[in-house]
Formats: structure tokens, C-alpha cells, sequence
DNA sequence: CAGTGGTCTAGACCACAAG
DNA sequence: TTGTGGTCTAGACCACTGG
């Protein structure tokens, strides 16, 4: 009459393995078995004992090296993971309405600081668009972004009163690699106007560079409206 | 004279498909070929196939169904992992000089409210710890934080000025499960006068709960200095 | 040098779900 | 029903690194 089945193969030795080093059977620092030994003691492929434990490893529980073994970690460094969906997904995904607002949308050229930051050079293009998300009405977050023309021409083109910066990037313009801040700043005359707040008031703040192999191809600075909060589990 | 040897193996396969996908040989929401199929077009095992699509899949670029194959997902959701290690670790990962300040330790009893949050009776005995965590002497962060004795008896042992109550939770009272959440707060006057900032300021917060099975382990917040952030690359 | 984890293979069976 | 991904196996070779 148990529920839930419990979990078979690699998952099972996974959870096993967790529960011996919570019980402390394998304390902190110490060695585990080689993955053949624990092969035999769970009748198993040394392959499936391999997938268990490098799971562990990469989820900071265990440090695996070559001939060394495996060591149960002294001070386990958990990873919390956040999905960062479009913003239209976020809202709808709150059971919330969604709505934005293209606020503006215009052709700059880039300043020694910009070009420093994105690798371009002093005075390209760059087109600058300020927008609001909204749920069920309410402002959710502020958008204002910088992107490079040279990098991505077709954004020249695309109706963003329509479809939000946001995803028209994320559909559009694929990238390679990019970077991440999370803060938290007091909110500008500007920023307090559009989010609908005091000056000054706390907004959770999220800065994102992205890349397409060498060239730029977004800046983008999100504000969210006070009481907004990014939540995971671990 | 290439300097870096190019990845091989199911890595280099996971890098070959990541490519197609982004020049449009595969656009979003189109099929890709079988397991079957790729392993024949890379002359390797579907074993190796699957490794470098499966993780693909978790990473949000595919979606994968039995039966139904490999899709290319219509909206990618990137994922940003950060890494939650002790404050200490963080600090001194920084290149700074750590040290940690006891302010409070005190039993207090459950209300109703913290009761229900962690799954208490009310009137359960807690210990309510204070601590400032520095950075070459400046404030780094407050860490307000609540203890079930019952759930961790060893607490009331620990010297916590020696070792922070965050490191000393980390080494001894392991946890299977913990939500997080980040925010940004106007500093109250007591933050403010403890992380030397005014009152208002914007704090970045974040507020976990960590449970080892059905009983609570912690609940902490820990409120950083003003200009603090946290960077992650994707 | 030798022991450990990292990877690959060829084959097999299973679980799931689309048709 | 049947095609697809999910997993496991037994064995093999390789890469790294500690002794």
C-alpha cells in the first residue's frame, strides 16, 4: 500500500549513498569506496555506480579525483538553481495576466563606457529600448536594454509593441555565453515613476550581459517592483 | 598551433548539436533525428548520443519525450546556478579578510506564526541567533536566525564566537531539502545601525529554511551590506 | 608505475506515449 | 501496437595523478 514507488537503478544508489553520508557513516573528509567495490556491494555496473556519484560531485556533495578517489566533501557547497525564463512566462506562470508597454525605442550611439563594456567600438549603433511588464496591470518590472545593431539587424524590424524585446531576443537571437548580477538598488525619480513607487524605494535588480561568441548582443538591466522575490529550492 | 584541444568524445557532440541549433538547422520546434540516427551520422554508440542530449535537455535547449523524439525548445529557459557556500568561503573567496561577531544567543519559545512556518508546536523551544559577518573589518552581511533546539541539540554546545552558527550548521546538521528566497528590504533601524548604513537603504536579503526530513534544521535571513550582489554566468 | 575515475561500446530490456 | 528515449551491463581503454 506504499504511495509513491520507491526509486530503482543509479537513483536508488544516488539516494543511498546521500543517506550513508547524512547518517554520517561516511563522516565529512573521509574516503568512500572505489566504485568498483561499491559495484559489487550493490550487485550493479561499475557505469551505474559512476552515474550516481558524479552527480553527487557536481552537486558539491563529493570531491572525485583520479587515483585519489572519492572523498565526502568537508563543507558541502550546495548550488541553488534558478530558472530565467521570459518574462511573459513568469508572469503567466504566477497565474497572473501579462501585459508590456514599449515606453521607447531609439537609435543611440555608444558612449567610450558602453563600447569598453560590450567590445564595441566607440560611436556604433546601438538601439536602446525602455519597456514595462506588467501583471494583471500592475507594474512588474521596469526593462531597459541596449542592443547592438551590427550584432542583431533584424531587431531594426521587429514590432516591439508587439512582441517585448524580451522575447523577441530570446526567439531571435541566440547566444553563447553571458553574465549574471543580482542586487539590490534604491529606486531613481524615473524608475519610481513607471514601477508606481516611492523614490528611493528597495528594487531587486537584475543586470545581464549576453554574448554571441565575440560580438555583444544585449545589455539589459531589469527592476522589479517592490515586494517581488526570486525563490528555489535546494 | 591551436592552443586549446578541441573537446571530443560526447562532449564534442553535445557542442556539434548545441551549433546546428543555434544556426537554424534545427529551428525552434522542429525535430531532431533519433538517438539512433545521430549515432550512426557520429560512428559512436547512442550511449554517448544520449549523454550529450540528455544534458542538453536539463540545460532547456531540447525537450525530449519516449515516442515522440527530440524537439528543439521554442523558448530556451536558461538557467543560472549560484553556489551557496559558507560566508566565510565567500569572503575569503573575494580575496578579503573574514571574522564574524556573536551579538546575540538567546533560547526563545515558538509563537504561533514561526510554529506553523516550521512545523513546531507552539511554545517550542528556539535559539535566536545574531551574528555580523565581516570583510577586512567592514560589514558584510547580518544574519538573523532561528534554531529548533530539539531539532539540533548539539547547538547548545557549539562556542558559536568561535565558529559562526552558519559554518557550525554547515559541518554538523545536514538537511535533506530547503527553500530560498532573495529580495530587496529597506534596512530597519536596527540593520541599518549594525551594518553601518541609513535607515532605508536597499538590502539584498535572502531568507532560508532548511528541513532534515520532516523537522525544521534552521531559518536565517541574511541581510548584505549595501553594494553587495550576486554574479553568475550562463 | 599503478590505481582510480572518465569514457566509450555493442547489445539488451524496459517504460512510456503517440497513433 | 510500436517507435522512441531511459537505463543497465560487461568489458575495455584512456587520462590523470599519487606514491
Amino acid at each position: 500500500m506504499s504511495a509513491a514507488g520507491e526509486p530503482t537503478g543509479w537513483q536508488a544508489i544516488q539516494e543511498d549513498v546521500l543517506a550513508r553520508i547524512r547518517a554520517r557513516e561516511w563522516p565529512p573528509g573521509t574516503m568512500i569506496p572505489t566504485e568498483a567495490e561499491l559495484a559489487t556491494e550493490y550487485g550493479c555496473a561499475r557505469a551505474t555506480v559512476n552515474r550516481a556519484l558524479r552527480e553527487l560531485a557536481d552537486a558539491g556533495y563529493l570531491d572525485r579525483r583520479r587515483k585519489a578517489g572519492t572523498r565526502v566533501a568537508a563543507l558541502p557547497v550546495r548550488k541553488a538553481t534558478f530558472a530565467i525564463p521570459v518574462i511573459r512566462l513568469e508572469v503567466e506562470g504566477r497565474g497572473m495576466a501579462y501585459s508590456h508597454e514599449l515606453l521607447s525605442c531609439r537609435r543611440e550611439a555608444a558612449d567610450g563606457a558602453l563600447a569598453a563594456r560590450l567590445g564595441l567600438r566607440t560611436g556604433a549603433e546601438v538601439l536602446r529600448i525602455r519597456a514595462m511588464h506588467r501583471a494583471d496591470g500592475a507594474p512588474y518590472c521596469y526593462e531597459d536594454r541596449l542592443v547592438p545593431v551590427a550584432a542583431v539587424p533584424g531587431i531594426l524590424s521587429a514590432d516591439l509593441r508587439t512582441v517585448s524585446a524580451n522575447e523577441w531576443l530570446v526567439r531571435n537571437a541566440p547566444f553563447t555565453r553571458g553574465d549574471l548580477e543580482f542586487s539590490a538598488r534604491e529606486a531613481g525619480p524615473e524608475e519610481a515613476e513607471v514601477l508606481g513607487c516611492a523614490p528611493g524605494a528597495a528594487l531587486f535588480t537584475l543586470d545581464r550581459r549576453t554574448w554571441n561568441g565575440s560580438d555583444a548582443v544585449t545589455e539589459v538591466r531589469i527592476s522589479y517592483a517592490p515586494g517581488y522575490s526570486m525563490k528555489s529550492e535546494i
